[in-house]
DNA sequence: TAAGCTGAAATTTTT
DNA sequence: TTTCAGCTTA
């Protein structure tokens, strides 16, 4: 995982070890002496922050928002402010509410804040993610909301399983009516605080002609029945809870002092609720709360986060002070002039400049390339150089919108020999033989997990098909009962095969063992028991797919993850919310990620590749959200470039292959809103024309329309490589010893042929690497074997 | 039950 | 083009 570093003036040493008295704090006497043994730390660590930041920290009454473009120190205003606020006793860790997005934001923010005040306080009880905090409501109040304390949380896989067999039930077609739509649908009905009986006519009608409605109702009155939420259900029934039970909302709202929100421009509308639920006060008491955000940076529209909200901050809290940190410690100053000229051509948004006192330092470079195969040689031998001059692998990073980008990167480096790790992808908890583990673990503790049990009653495969499981869903539904027990009942009739039969017979006594193993066995063998006993590490170690190495580490990964917990039921509780990657560090590596995952990163050197209008901005985004989605997008560029400190290089390719279909791209419309001032388009220097590029002009350039700016720019570019997409020309060490002949990219005569300016035709001539081909459109044209493609 | 086939779809991702 | 899910066939 790349590092996240601090601001550049991260200077200050964990307090408690100046003797400066406080220049100001509360009386003396309110304070226990513990805590004026604390005090004489002093306040150090405030005089390491510039005004504007001392002030978002000494703001501690009434509503504040404070802007914190990015780079400014945002999560040391917010660690600062808290650590403050211990320090000056206006609050205990518990009535300090801290919310983040992530559990890694939350790791940090802990972690930081007990650097701040020397470790001397335990742990921050409410410092934790949206769902994590919800949930350890809900648990305190699961009877109020018709849950047994106990209650799991639904991974999404569950979720699609139980959605599936609803719509199976309602004879719906699955296929016109897929599962996972209706999951993602409901999904943004919860993100927007909306119950079942409160979606909207015209949304309903959005699935399965009017069923949308009913579906989700339905959904969640097998929820209940299952004793379990979704995601989505944590914040909702917190929502549920506070509304239905005021004395209940009254007690949080008393216990909670101060109140952080870290990422405010992510909120969705029911956590956006939450807090306002939280934060309201009846009783004349000041609403302390402190939200951090950049709009700016808001990127997560798309799942539900409201912009909306932090612009209307202001509105929704009256009095509220609004602090702009708008002095940069990362960037040099073209990068920032780069970064901001283009987000100034956002509309929507509160304004800030960001400016830095460092140096100009290089200019952000432009450079247009034909496709991206040659982006990534471009990016690769730009970090070979790199390379040479010391810069470490670790401190650069190639920022892509799409994860189908990285393929071409992926593929470079692994020619070039260098070292690369991607970042984000499936996380650890959602990896196949992760969750299949968990699900046997699951059903250890809790038998009557109908969609976990399902999900591993026939992995490894055991005999127990389609057949077993519909007699044994018939036998569950109407007795009422779950399919475990459903399982214990089948087995003593002769309703199933003998196979069958004895298999499932086996997996209940199986169960029966291991659950009777959890109170006297350590967990972590317990839980290496079931798998092997179970079989299911077999299976992995029986298949010799590529994978298989990984899912067993993985799989071990697991166990050592379980460690960190004292009992099963202990990890069971937080696995589903508190497990991220475990992304090795150490090594030196290039980092590939999407611009996405790169928000709250930085790095020297920032690769930006596929600056193309309908991938940077996404067409689809265009289509969906129009004025916004292109706003939106143009954050996520404005967050890409912002990730650099000291070098920033922008790449768009004029030919992209769009599912098998190459498509000629133009340069996006973000590459001519950065200011020329900071702004240097790179110049071809010749030396990379090798391959058919030195021969095929007569041919590409010789006829036809090709005097457009875009060809002219490809003209001027025209860098590539021998052979048709997909096979790499044969070099040793950089030097071609192959160039491609049409006979090796293994053309003959009456092929069929796709070339990307004149599309589909058949070869009626060869000669040598150059071909006569009659295009169904073109007519008959000549051309370079490079260029076309066998299809 | 399991391999092979066919057709549709194809951003971004956290909890 | 690739991937993946669901369906068909041995």
């Amino acid at each position: 995982m790349g590092k996240i570093r601090g601001s550049a003036a991260e200077t200050v040493s964990p307090a408690g070890d100046g003797f400066e008295e406080a220049p100001q704090t509360p009386p003396t006497e309110t304070l226990s002496i513990s805590q004026r043994a604390m005090r004489r730390g002093a306040d150090r660590y405030l005089e390491a922050l510039n005004p504007e930041q001392r002030e978002a920290v000494e703001t501690l009454d009434g509503p504040l928002l404070v802007l914190a473009g990015a780079g400014t120190g945002k999560t040391r205003v917010l660690t600062t402010r808290i650590a403050h606020l211990l320090r000056l006793g206006r609050a205990h860790p518990g009535q300090i509410l801290a919310v983040t997005f992530t559990n890694k934001a939350a790791r940090e923010m802990k972690q930081r804040v007990s650097e701040l005040i020397g470790g001397a306080v335990e742990g921050m009880p409410w410092l934790g993610t949206f769902h994590a905090i919800g949930v350890k409501i809900l648990r305190r109040h699961a009877e109020l909301v018709d849950l047994k304390p106990s209650f799991t949380v639904l991974d999404t896989d569950d979720q699609i399983r139980l959605i599936k067999q609803l719509l199976a039930a309602e004879n719906i077609d699955e296929k016109r009516w897929p599962a996972r739509v209706l999951a993602s649908m409901i999904d943004g009905w919860k993100n927007r605080g909306l119950r079942s009986e409160r979606v909207p006519d015209g949304e309903s009608y959005g699935f399965a002609n009017g069923k949308g409605r009913d579906l989700y109702a339905a959904y969640q009155r097998r929820l209940k029945d299952l004793n379990a939420v979704d995601f989505g259900d944590l914040l909702l029934e917190n929502l549920r809870l506070f509304q239905d039970h005021p004395d209940v909302l009254a007690r949080y709202q008393q216990r909670f002092r101060y109140m952080l929100v870290d990422e405010y421009q992510d909120t969705n509308v029911a956590q956006y609720l939450w807090l306002r639920l939280l934060a309201q006060r009846e009783d004349g008491e000041p609403q302390n709360v402190c939200c951090v955000g950049d709009d700016d940076q808001s990127i997560y529209g798309w799942r539900g986060a409201e912009v909306d909200n932090i612009l209307r901050f202001e509105t929704d809290f009256p009095g509220a002070k609004v602090i702009r940190l708008e002095r940069n410690y990362r960037s040099t100053a073209h990068i920032l002039g780069a970064a901001s000229g283009l987000i100034a051509h956002n509309q929507g948004r509160l304004g800030k400049t960001l400016h830095t006192e460092g140096d100009d330092g290089e200019k952000v470079v432009v450079q247009g390339c034909w496709d991206d195969e040659e982006e990534a040689r471009v990016i690769g031998e730009d970090i070979e150089q790199l390379q040479r001059h010391e810069h470490a692998l670790n401190e650069i990073a190639i920022l892509v919108r799409a994860s189908f980008q990285m393929r071409a990167f992926e593929d470079r480096f692994i020619t070039l020999g260098l070292d690369y790790r991607v970042i984000g992808g499936p996380r650890f908890y959602e990896r196949q033989e992760i969750r299949d583990a968990i699900a046997y673990l699951d059903v250890t503790l809790n038998p009557s997990n109908d969609l976990k049990f399902e999900r591993i009653v026939n992995v490894p495969r055991r005999g127990l098909g389609e057949a077993t499981l519909k007699s044994l869903h018939q036998l569950a539904r109407a007795n009422e009962i779950p399919l475990t027990q459903a399982a214990r009942l089948i087995v003593e009739t002769e309703e199933l095969k003998p196979k069958p039969r004895r298999a499932l017979a086996g997996l209940l006594a199986d169960f029966d063992r291991w659950r009777s193993m959890v109170d006297t066995m350590r967990h972590t063998e317990l839980a290496e028991l079931i798998l092997d006993e179970s079989g299911y590490t077999g299976m992995w170690q029986a298949d010799r797919s590529q994978q298989a190495e990984g899912r067993l580490e993985n799989l071990k990964e697991l166990i050592r993850f379980m460690e960190e917990f004292d009992t099963l039921a202990g990890f069971m509780e937080h696995v589903s919310l508190v497990m991220d990657a475990a992304t090795e560090e150490g090594t030196d590596r290039v980092n590939l990620m999407t611009l996405h995952s790169a928000k709250g990163l930085e790095f020297d050197t920032v690769f930006l590749p596929g600056w193309d209008e309908g991938l940077l901005p996404h067409q689809r985004s265009l289509d969906e959200a129009g004025r916004s989605g292109l706003e939106e997008e143009r954050r996520l560029a404005h967050v890409g470039l912002t990730r650099a400190r000291k070098n920033a290089k922008i790449t768009f390719a004029q030919n992209r292959r769009n599912y098998g279909m190459w498509q000629t791209a133009v340069p996006s419309r973000f590459i001519d809103e950065l200011p020329h001032e900071h702004v240097q388009v790179a110049e071809d220097d010749g030396l990379r024309g090798y391959g058919p590029s030195r021969f095929d002009s007569e041919d590409m350039f010789a006829s036809g329309n090709y005097e457009t700016p875009g060809w002219q720019r490809a003209r001027a570019n025209r860098q590539r490589s021998g052979g048709a997409p997909r096979r790499e020309p044969i070099t040793i060490e950089g030097t071609l010893v192959a160039a491609s002949t049409a006979e090796g990219a293994g053309l003959e005569l009456g092929q069929r042929v796709f070339h990307q300016k004149f599309g589909y035709g058949r070869v009626s001539a060869i000669d040598g690497n150059k071909l006569t081909v009659d295009f169904e459109k073109a007519g008959r044209k000549k051309v370079v074997d490079s260029f076309v493609e066998r299809v």
